[in-house]
DNA sequence: CTGTTAGCGCGTTCAG
DNA sequence: CTGAACGCGCTAACAG
């Protein structure tokens, strides 16, 4: 409606030149004290709020800091972008967030718009993007990469120890003797999808176990693909006392399927999952699982992206998820003789 | 590093002048085809991307449509924010959205910073601040509120039929012959929390059922309330043979307590929610809900913002939620006679 | 301490 | 069809 009210408008009102607004406004001088408070009150009842815009264009920095996330609604990256959102409170940067939904191009788009937008600094999760891409981006400001690699920035890559992780899970389930388990994994388009089915074969090695590729199944990383898998592991007939999913969601999927048979968590059968959202807490029974600090993940970004900056050279500390042992986990049951024997061959 | 690229270089480099660059980058008018391919040659060789900033600065809008929200990590309003990054997609368009955490002085800051970067236009997700302070804002940028009502802004909410979410579960319940139903309600400082504990009680009556304040409870919206709030209700030991949570975080917390007491749920209790979270599909059993389409919503927000700034003059259009009947109810349970009926008096 | 001047990068008249 | 000139709102360098 009303033209919108400019810095001019306050001085002129306040009968100051533009350039002692500007001051007051920044605190970049000094000024008479019945000046500022003049001006103080005329910005008070003009209700003038300075245009950022011709604040960026005039000093050269936008002082918001670009996040590429994935999807919005996903509960892993949700609290990531809170931790971000809580590591640059107080400061003067805000983040500007978009989503490239795990899809190459949108993710270009995406970065595009936070180049055109001028953000003075990036903070990348996840992503199928390639680097080349990233480097790109990165010789023009600050990048940090959260929860992916980036060849050729590898200070500036927090990566989850996705094997660490993993391995914590089956030696746990070994020791409560559990041989026969199985394994949904995650689309291996993506990185921490082939880590993790890696790291969950190795430790069966390690641990004396044999893989067996019957009982492995690949689900997207999504509820309804975890129950998907699991009915198909089930139904298979294959002998199984655990089942270690990719990821939380997988796994929740995987816990409708159990309940839909009428296996109980976790004396018929354990189950675990990957990543520790909140929920996990709220399953029935509440799952053990991998834990990933997501949004201390998020806050160390923001901070790490602060600092450089502020022109500090420094590298992302790593990171080593923990397992979280809860209820979905037990002893093996022992093998009932209900079941005819098949023999090996 | 190396100085940004910008509208004058290409210029420069191609031979021609600023504004036939800028003419070519917006289609403003024709431009001989030879100096176009000139020109775009140059753009892609040099990576020229426009400073939005300066293009808002120069034709007065910012292409950007502020988003208040309350909490990033939410799975509720996380699915809203996807269905407005939705349906701004292929637009000139872009959202900028800002968490207020549920608390006045943080959505006020929120609001000045959506202000200073000058959007087009704003939508609020719920959030506590009040009235006047949207109004206000409203008064500069098209407005529209998701999930809360604004006094003199009646057209530009659109708001959640609570009493009727509610109700559609009491009739559920009452037709499956329950009689003894508990409730765990809301923060109260929400509106929300207040439509839905009186829709509860009207629908009790309404049905010939007697408001049992015994059997209500408050929490404050999280899993962790509603597992303590749950607690204490069973704790209390009056019966009841189902349990009606204001939303469904609340149910999930619930849904702990009654599993950690052995209570199958829906053969010994009923158990339902409202909002219909996604996970709400993958409980064990799966949670019968009061659903929102949150993120069709979301859309919706986006779109008649859209059309706002197209200058049409509309309104939002109500929105009835709906019970989705899952598994967490069933039949009240016949009243088992080992617990000694304590005498009404 | 304060006003004046000159851009920041781009869109848009207004003449050619 | 195209270039020159001006202005968007603000900050910074330069004189006073």
């Amino acid at each position: 409606m009303s033209a919108t009210v400019t810095l001019m408008h306050v001085a002129r009102e306040a009968g100051v030149s533009p350039s002692t607004v500007s001051r007051i406004l920044n605190g970049t001088a000094n000024v008479t004290p019945d000046k500022r408070e003049r001006v103080e009150a005329v910005i008070h009842r003009l209700n003038f709020t300075p245009n950022v815009q011709a604040q960026a264009l005039a000093n050269g920095r936008s002082f918001s800091v670009g996040v590429l996330t994935q999807k919005l609604s996903s509960a892993f990256y949700g609290e990531t972008l809170a931790g971000i959102e809580q590591g640059l409170e107080g400061t003067a940067y805000h983040p500007l967030v978009v989503s490239g939904h795990w899809r190459a191009q949108q993710e270009q788009q995406a970065l595009d718009l936070l180049m055109r937008r001028r953000v003075d600094a990036l903070i990348v999760l996840g992503g199928v993007i390639d680097d080349a891409a990233l480097q790109r981006v990165a010789a023009r400001v600050p990048l940090v990469a959260v929860g992916r690699a980036v060849a050729g920035l590898p200070e500036r890559c927090v990566l989850i120890d996705n094997h660490a992780g993993i391995r914590q899970v089956v030696h746990h389930l070994a020791e409560l003797g559990h041989r026969d388990i199985g394994y949904i994994g995650g689309d291996e388009s993506q990185h921490d999808a082939v880590e993790r089915r890696e790291g969950f074969e190795a430790t069966l090695q390690e641990v004396g176990l044999p893989v067996q590729p019957h009982l492995m199944r690949r689900g997207d990383y999504t509820e309804a693909s975890g129950e998907r898998a699991a009915e198909e592991l089930l139904r298979s007939g294959h002998p199984l006392t655990a089942l270690v999913c990719a990821n939380d969601q997988m796994a929740f999927g995987a816990r409708l399927t159990l309940y839909r048979r009428g296996l109980r968590v976790p004396d018929d059968i354990s189950l675990t999952g990957f990543d520790d959202l909140f929920s996990s807490r709220y399953t029935t029974p509440p799952l053990t699982t991998v834990h990933q600090a997501v949004n201390e993940l998020g806050q160390l970004a923001a901070e790490t992206v602060l600092r450089l900056l502020a022109g500090e050279q420094l590298s992302m500390p790593p990171y080593v998820p923990e397992l979280v042992v809860r209820e979905s986990t037990g002893p093996a049951p022992i093998p009932s003789p209900r079941k005819k024997r098949t023999e090996k061959r």
